[in-house]
RNA sequence: CGGGGCGUAGCGCAGUCUGGUUAGCGCGCCUGGUUCGGGACCAGGAGGUCGGAGGUUCGAAUCCUCUCGCCCCGACCA
């Protein structure tokens, strides 16, 4: 550690690899465009399964393990699925030293190998719903790779949903989405737009996609999180039916969603700083550090105050006690702070002397002396407030990066000077949004769920556009 | 795949143009001591066949040919 990390203003790109790799949160690996996650990036990860695997639990998901490798004939069988996928799918070709009678891709996506499952395991309506998440590693042979943003390979959960009407697999749909934005704002305390994504957008075999997007600090939009209801276009491909209560044989209808290790890079890019991490309270593993500065003749009188608050903190909060010798606080400090644990203790002889500890955050470096009576009250106090600062901060950002433009020209000049969310009028038409692609870069991320009705015209064939604005931006 | 940058100690780099002692510097690491409220200091020490292969030469990190890899920026994508 102890490099420098490249401040913002001075280059975006390299602040965040900086981030990461100052940070410890992941490396390079040997191989091109994977990267190892290391124990710091990798309890974040940690606690995102945590709290997510909860929320699906709570919500009557199971979860279960398919395998990696998926049969070539099974990725063929549903025709959009494949063009969309088949360009950066890995093959292998060979296994036991001999050449493989079928080749087996490497999962992109488990969509087609669960759907043929599904297939022995459903006969009747009472078999349905089923509601099975998977927590897998899935490879994609990207073009161009960031770490967390964009890998290779990468972690994440993918839920796939079996249901008898169309009407339930929506209902599937949308209270996953409505999970995904609480975690993103209650959690990792990031706003999002939630809303459904335009045809040229959406996943290739999907009714609708739906999805949480995030505004980074550097005006890019980021999408964090997906849910699809599929219909019955993977039940049709894997010839999955039921025979409901009336005696009719069915297809099943279906949904899929899913959030990856990409949620640790828009963390990243929502809280860090020219110091280094910021992770909410609710989302750092370790959220404390305790750190004793002492001289020698102080040493034990700290010390000994030192572990009694820690022992008390223990029982209350996930802490951490840096009482390394051969380092200084102020190195200390600066290490944590690159890491990115949401409180700092700091102990020395001066609050020895008065009974206190100094209560230090990471967001904004705010001091607080705390007397040691009111110790466990006052810290969650001061966790819980910091989590509410840091997303409302988080959300004027967003609110002070989102435009309006019905203007083509203005469009263009505030993408091109601001960034951030532009919001405007759209006829629905596949070559208007192509023709924005193309001459600026910028995409529909998300028709949003809540928006004005309000009668516009196309920013582009000034059609008439009577359902309210759509977002655009240039994305990750 | 196009454009740019780069491979020399664990990390960051200098040395390469103009070939010539034992390949340097900073950080980190090890040992000992003094330190400790925002990246401590002193002393001593360990560590590199210069990405790889071939060639030119009395002599190559340095020149030539080939090759491998990485990072950044663009086209594709979560």
């Amino acid at each position: 550690m102890a490099e420098r990390i490249t401040p913002r203003s001075e280059d975006f790109g390299r602040w965040y690899t900086d981030l990461v790799i100052q940070g410890q949160l992941a490396d390079y690996s040997p191989v091109k465009g994977c990267m190892v996650i290391r124990p710091n990036g990798y309890a974040i990860w940690e606690r995102m399964q945590q709290v997510l695997d909860n929320m699906f639990k709570e919500t009557g998901h199971v979860n279960a393990y398919f395998p990696l490798f998926i049969p070539e004939s099974f990725m063929k069988k549903e025709a959009e699925h494949v063009e969309g996928f088949a360009p950066e799918c890995a093959i292998v070709t060979h296994g036991g030293g001999e050449k493989l009678e079928e080749p087996l891709y490497v999962r992109p996506t488990s969509e087609t190998i669960i759907w043929s499952m599904y297939k022995k395991w459903i006969m009747s309506y009472r078999d349905l719903p089923i509601l099975i998440n998977q927590w897998a590693n899935v490879v994609r042979w990207e073009m161009r790779t960031r770490l967390f943003l964009r890998t290779t390979e990468f972690l994440w959960q993918e839920g796939h949903t079996a249901h008898s009407t169309f009407e339930e697999a929506e209902e599937e749909t949308l209270k996953i989405l409505e999970i995904y934005r609480k975690f993103a704002e209650e959690y990792m305390a990031m706003p999002v737009i939630v809303g459904r994504k335009s045809e040229a957008e959406k996943f290739a075999g999907a009714k609708h996609t739906y999805s949480i997007e995030a505004l980074m600090q550097d005006g890019k939009a980021l999408q964090a999180g997906t849910s699809h209801n599929l219909g019955q276009n993977f039940a049709r491909a894997f010839d999955v039916t039921f025979q409901d209560k009336d005696g009719s044989v069915k297809h099943v209808y279906a949904t899929s969603w899913g959030v990856s290790t990409r949620l640790i890079g828009a963390l990243l890019l929502t809280h860090g700083d020219d110091s280094g991490v910021v992770i909410p309270p609710r989302l750092a593993q370790t959220q404390i550090v305790v750190i004793p500065i002492w001289q020698e003749a102080t040493r034990q009188p700290v010390f000994d105050f030192t572990n009694r608050v820690f022992r008390q903190l223990q029982d209350h909060f996930s802490v951490k006690l840096d009482d390394r010798d051969q380092y200084k606080p102020g190195y200390k400090f600066t290490e944590w702070e690159m890491v990115g644990v949401p409180l700092r203790i700091e102990i020395g002889p001066r609050d020895v002397e008065n009974n206190q500890v100094m209560v230090v955050r990471r967001d904004n470096r705010s001091k607080t002396p705390v007397g040691i009576d009111e110790l466990v009250t006052r810290i969650e106090q001061i966790l819980t407030v910091m989590q509410q600062e840091m997303y409302q901060r988080a959300l004027d950002f967003q609110k002070a990066n989102t435009h309006r433009s019905d203007n083509y020209q203005e469009f263009k000049r505030i993408l091109e000077e601001k960034g951030g969310f532009i919001e405007a009028h759209w006829c629905g038409s596949a070559e208007c949004e192509e023709k924005i692609k193309d001459e600026t870069k910028a995409t529909i991320r998300t028709i949003p769920f809540q928006r004005e009705i309000e009668a516009g015209n196309c920013l582009i064939c000034g059609k008439d556009s009577d359902d309210g604005r759509v977002i655009f931006a240039k994305a990750y």
